[in-house]
DNA sequence: ATTATCTATAGATCTATAGATAATGC
DNA sequence: ATTATCTATAGATCTATAGATAATGC
């Protein structure tokens, strides 16, 4: 165990901290991923400084770079955090040849939903910053690209997108991925919304755009409160 | 005319600038804006300095608070010239009962993916700003909060809204409103597309979310390209 | 006289580093 | 000795204001 990311039972090393706080079960560089989360996707990137993250993760500001490299590390931090288990399911999915294209394109949509607005910050959000066009993201990029590609695969595997076309396909592959993360905004504006039946009917929406019918199928209902 | 916001023929009164450039045509106030637009969307709001914006606009730091207060009233002028034009569309919509609810809503699906997508910066990437959400910033919301009724209103007055109950029909007019401003995000990761086609293609599938059949209606194939 | 602009700068940050300090571990 | 933290701060900003300046207008 590094006595860096383990949250020790009883006596710490090293000068202890000049405020004290109950042990959160967190190690320190988890504490400032979670204190970056809440004040990025509160007041913004740029606005919030290293002070901020680092007071809000009960050390001082200076103490941040023993965990981090700075700013940017915590961001392409949170920003893989969130399209990482998106492409491992989606890339599950695709393998798997045997359940309709139909119904692995509903599932991939309501997770990637549940993951959007499951948790306790907005963390799509974060996707739309303009800071994170810059080459120092470009892991999180291909990730997410090859995450629409999954999408696209899908998309293309079922029944109405094999009628489509290559381009009317490519555009409803890009329709659907606009709609799932376009609930990022959505959440934004009314967070308190129940997410499990919202990421059922977003999926059932996402099907609706490809053509794809799917009474009944898969988990859930089709349209859950008709 | 106001000497501030007209550009004026031949001489102008006051202070030659340092660095003299063509006559763009546009008023100060008016270059002030386009800068802004092009750095916030570009690099961020919170990053953009009061002192990139004013240069880019051909003036020195300081010259800009002669026409603005500052940053935050650049950005509330931009925020609403994006969104305004979508409401006062959709009142006229509302307002025309003799048009099948689903070709209104179409039209205003449409219209709204070419705003967002049509200009040369991509605007809705600001509403989702954290900084956006502070008090100074309630008009803003107030004219999006009146938008996204009026899709409510249209969503009701279709076929299949009329059918669907009020729970399910405030869910798929929120899923049409993502979709709309989803089409944020997917503009960012490929901004070549054309937007004319585009923007036909998210109106329709808009319709498909609610469910709504428009074979044919209102201008434009309902699917082009198939 | 009026206007639009400029230069200069005070005051308030913010980041990242240097070096000191207070624990545990051996 | 090693580690985690602290305090202090240099250097680099950035915003908003004060006051000077160079045009036109009358």
């Amino acid at each position: 165990m590094s006595s860096t990311s383990d949250t020790g039972g009883g006596r710490r090393v090293g000068r202890p901290r000049a405020t004290q706080r109950p042990d959160s079960g967190l190690s320190a560089r988890e504490e400032l991923l979670a204190a970056a989360a809440e004040l990025f996707t509160t007041r913004g990137y740029a606005a919030t400084t290293t002070r901020a993250v680092a007071e809000r993760a009960g050390m001082r500001q200076a103490t941040m770079y023993h965990y981090v490299a700075g700013k940017e590390d915590l961001l392409a931090a949170l920003l893989e955090s969130t399209v990482a288990p998106s492409l491992a399911l989606a890339e599950k999915l695709l393998a798997d040849g045997g359940r309709p294209a139909e119904d692995r394109l509903w599932e991939l949509c309501r997770a990637d939903v549940t993951l959007l607005c499951g948790g306790p910050y907005n963390l799509g959000a974060l996707y739309v910053l303009p800071e994170v066009r810059a080459e120092r993201f470009a892991d999180f990029h291909r990730v997410r690209t090859a995450l629409r590609s999954a999408y696209g695969e899908l998309v293309a595997a079922t029944g109405a997108g094999a009628a489509l076309g290559a381009d009317e396909a490519r555009l409803r592959t890009d329709l659907v991925f606009g709609l799932i993360e376009g609930v990022i905004l959505v959440h934004l504006s009314g967070p308190e919304r129940a997410v499990g039946p919202f990421a059922a009917a977003t999926a059932d929406a996402a099907l609706r755009i490809v053509g794809a019918d799917r009474e009944g199928r898969g988990p859930g209902a089709a349209v859950p409160g008709a």
